[in-house]
DNA sequence: AAGTGGTCTAGACCACCTC
DNA sequence: AGGTGGTCTAGACCACTTG
C-alpha cells in the first residue's frame, strides 16, 4: 500500500495488536519505503489524531518509540520531522587514542562542551579505580564531545590529582596534555555495555530519553603499570559504531583428537 | 530522607521538574538506598496514584522508564516488582570464541531456542556480507541464547549453502559443525553499537520494549581469506559487558619533535 | 497571537493471573 | 471473582517557537 500512514482505514480492526503499535509501524513503513524523507514534517499531533480517529495520548505513545530510536526528532512549539540520517562513525577499537585525535584523522572538527572540571573528594568508585588515598584528590573532567556540531558523545574522566593537578589547564585533548608531561598511557582496559540513557546525559547528547546509548569505562595504564585514567563514556548509540577485529584463542587453534 | 517514596508530600513543588520524573526518582533513590531491595513488590499503580496524589498515567509513566531500564518489572495480572540483580557476563572481545564455548567456559549452563532453521534466497545484505552469487542459497541460524536458564541474546547467522549445506543439522555449537566440516573460522572483524529494543526482539529477550540492547555484527574469515559467517547478535544490556584490551597506535607511540 | 509539543487528569474497558 | 497491569479516551493547561 502506498496510501498515507493517517487514513482512519485499518485501525481497530482486530488480530492487529494495540492501536498505537499498528500507527508506529505505520509511521515506520513510510519512512522505511521513502514515502516520508529525512526532514519531512508530520502532521501536529492534534491533526493525525484526527486524521487516525485516534486520541491524541495514543498517537503521542506511538510517535514516542520512534522518537526514543531517533527516527523521528520532536521539537517543541515547532513540529515532529523524520530524522536526518546520522553516517556512523566507526572507532576502531584495537587502538588506543583519544577523542580529539581519533576525529582529526577522519578530518572531522572536534569541539567540547564542558560540563565540569576540577579538583574534587573521590568516588569510592574513583577510589577503587586509581588506586587512591584517603587523602586523596580527584581531577575530574566532564565534557560532551561533539563532531561537526553534532553531539555523540559525553566523556567523564578522573585522574589523581598527582597526574593532573591544574585539570583547567586541559583545553582539547587530554592525552595531549597527558603526553606533554610524560604520561601517555600505552594501554587500557574497556568494558562496554549497552544501557538507557536517562533524562539529563540524554539531553546533552540531544536524543529522547530512554534512547540507546553505549558506556564505555576505560582504565588506562601508563608503561609501568601505573593507572593513570578512569573514565566513563556515554555515546549515541544511533551516531556510533565500534570495531573490532577478532583473532581465535591460541589454545581453540588445534584441539585433540 | 528514608521516607516511603510515596507520601505526597513534596510534589507539585515548583522547580523540581515533571511530576512523573519526580516520582521515578524517588522510586529510583529508595532502590540505590536499599529501602527497595530486589524481589520486593511496589503498591499497585491504582494505589501509588492515590498515595501520592497523582493521576495513574502519570504513575505509569514515572515508572515506565524505570522498566525499560531493567530496575523495575512488570508482571500483568500480578504486580511491579524490583528487579533481581543480574550479574553482569563479561566476554574478552579479543578471543573468537562462540557463544557455546564462551559459557562453557565459565561454567554456565547453554541452551538455545530456536526461532528459525532453514535455506533461503539471501537478502541483498547477506549478498553483500557473503559475496553470494545470484543463484546461491543462504543457510540461517535464528536462536535466543539463555544462559541459565536466562535469556542473554538472539543470534541470527548466516552462511553460504556451501558452508552449511544441512542448517538442521546443527544442534548447539555452529562452531563445532563448522570445525568438524575443517571450516572453522580464525579471524572476525566486529562492529558494535547499541540500539532501543523493539517489541519482538525484546519478548525473546524477557525485557520491555525500548530497552537497550547491544547490537553486534560479526564477518568471520577462514584462514584463506574466505568470508564464511555473517552474523546479527543482540545481546541485553543489562546483562552483558564486553571487555577488549587496547595498545597504543604504533604511529603515536613516537612523535616528532 | 496562533500553533506546537509537554504534561496531567479522571475515568473507562480489557487481558491476564491468582495477590 | 477480584486484583493487576495494558490500553484508550476527551479535555485541559503550560512552555516554547514562530510553521
Amino acid at each position: 500500500m502506498t496510501d498515507d500512514p493517517f487514513s482512519p482505514r485499518g485501525f481497530s480492526e482486530t488480530g492487529h495488536g494495540p492501536l498505537y503499535l499498528q500507527l508506529q509501524r505505520r509511521i515506520a513503513d513510510a519512512i522505511a519505503s521513502g514515502r516520508l524523507g529525512p526532514g519531512d514534517s508530520l502532521p501536529p499531533e492534534r491533526e493525525m489524531a484526527s486524521m487516525t480517529g485516534l486520541s491524541r495520548v495514543t498517537v503521542r505513545r506511538g510517535v514516542q518509540e520512534l522518537v526514543a530510536s531517533g527516527q523521528l526528532v520532536q521539537r517543541r512549539g515547532s513540529g515532529t520531522f523524520v530524522a536526518r540520517k546520522v553516517e556512523r562513525l566507526e572507532q576502531a577499537l584495537s587502538l588506543l587514542t583519544s577523542f580529539t585525535e581519533d576525529m582529526a584523522r577522519r578530518g572531522r572538527s572536534v569541539e567540547s562542551r564542558w560540563i565540569g572540571r576540577g579538583l574534587f573528594a573521590p568516588s569510592p568508585e574513583e577510589v577503587m579505580a586509581l588506586g587512591l588515598g584517603s587523602a586523596d584528590r580527584v581531577a575530574r573532567l566532564e565534557r560532551v564531545r561533539l563532531s561537526d556540531g553534532l553531539p555523540l558523545a559525553i566523556e567523564r574522566a578522573s585522574l589523581s590529582q598527582q597526574v593532573l593537578p591544574r585539570p583547567d589547564q586541559v583545553e582539547s585533548s587530554l592525552y595531549s596534555v597527558l603526553e606533554a608531561r610524560g604520561l601517555r598511557p600505552v594501554r587500557a582496559v574497556q568494558r562496554i555495555s549497552a544501557t538507557n540513557l536517562g533524562a539529563a546525559d540524554a539531553g546533552f547528547l540531544q536524543v529522547a530519553p530512554g534512547a540507546a546509548g553505549l558506556r564505555i569505562e576505560r582504565i588506562s595504564y601508563l608503561p609501568s603499570g601505573q593507572v593513570i585514567e578512569f573514565t566513563r563514556s556515554l555515546y549515541r548509540g544511533d551516531a556510533y559504531d565500534f570495531a573490532v577485529e577478532l583473532k581465535s584463542a591460541p589454545d581453540t587453534d588445534r584441539r585433540p583428537g
